[in-house]
DNA sequence: CCACGCTCCTGCGCGC
DNA sequence: TGCGCGCAGGAGCGTG
């Protein structure tokens, strides 16, 4: 399931490759994603030139003469840089075209988007109102505060909130979260400004890590017969419910929260 | 403004 | 061995 580091992962290896090149066909196989893809695509971008790749939360945004082609990959989606005439496979259901190269897009479950959008980013309703990138200058221990000050919310709740801060999924949340020392279910307004301090730093020591783990793999994400660069990683509380505590030994508790698994040691956090 | 539950979809793991 | 069921999950969106 591609996270933040994920996407971003995935921009760096498509944009080296395809930057600067001109989009000359595109194939809609199945339009039917989250939302439609738009009818028009294959008219609509050949002969435009791409000329940048931005990420904004786990949108991917390729700049292109005229608009941008807004991507996301939802929970199951991949895209590869291939040859050409490199035959299709089951759920790759959009290539973009250029030249020689194709940029494909694959999602099993069909959760991903595929848009296309003139004029700023502002002005589109998915980008618009986002909150701060995590990693960017934007966020901050005090903002972060000051945002969650708001919320009776459970805090694993809040910080999944793409108008607290975008990019954590479900796994980083937990990941965050354990190492911050800070249970899942506290209320968001009760964390203290040291808390908050700590959440802030662990937030994106999680995403930094994890985006060293998968650049690590750039080197090999485009090989045209290999999986895009997803990355194994070893996870301090996720996925291992009833497992010893890697810090503590206790077993770690899985419990839903908001209709998803949130995992944590009942030990380490408080 | 905020909280919550529903929804899209397919692959996989489990129980029988 | 095979079948069917339930779960997993990003995040927008409607409702209260």
């Amino acid at each position: 399931m591609p996270e933040l580091p994920e996407v971003e992962v995935t921009r760096r290896g498509i944009a080296a490759p395809l930057t600067g090149r001109v989009a000359t066909a595109v194939t809609l196989r199945n339009a039917q994603l989250r939302w439609p893809v738009p009818a028009d695509l294959p008219a609509t971008l050949p002969g435009q030139t791409l000329r940048d790749i931005d990420r904004r939360a786990k949108y991917l945004l390729l700049r292109f003469d005229r608009g941008t082609l807004i991507l996301h990959l939802g929970m199951s989606g991949s895209l590869r840089v291939l040859d050409r005439d490199v035959p299709a496979a089951t759920h790759d259901h959009v290539d973009i075209v250029f030249g020689d190269r194709v940029l494909r897009l694959r999602d099993p479950r069909r959760f991903g988007a595929v848009l296309w959008h003139e004029g700023a980013d502002a002005t589109h309703p998915l980008l618009a109102g986002l909150g701060p990138e995590p990693l960017g200058e934007d966020f901050s221990a005090a903002g972060l505060h000051a945002a969650l000050t708001r919320r009776q919310c459970a805090i694993k709740l809040a910080i999944m909130d793409s108008a607290v801060v975008v990019g954590v999924g479900n796994i980083y949340a937990s990941e965050s979260l354990f190492r911050a020392r800070l249970r899942p279910g506290m209320a968001a307004q009760r964390l203290t400004r040291p808390q908050c301090a700590r959440l802030y730093d662990e937030i994106r020591a999680t995403l930094r890590d994890a985006l060293d783990a998968g650049g690590s793999t750039l080197r090999d994400f485009m090989h045209a017969d290999g999986e895009p660069g997803y990355f194994q990683q070893s996870y301090f509380v996720y996925g291992r419910d009833g497992q010893p505590c890697r810090v503590c030994g206790t077993a770690v508790r899985n419990r839903r929260m908001g209709g998803r698994s949130t995992f944590f040691c009942p030990t380490c956090q408080r």
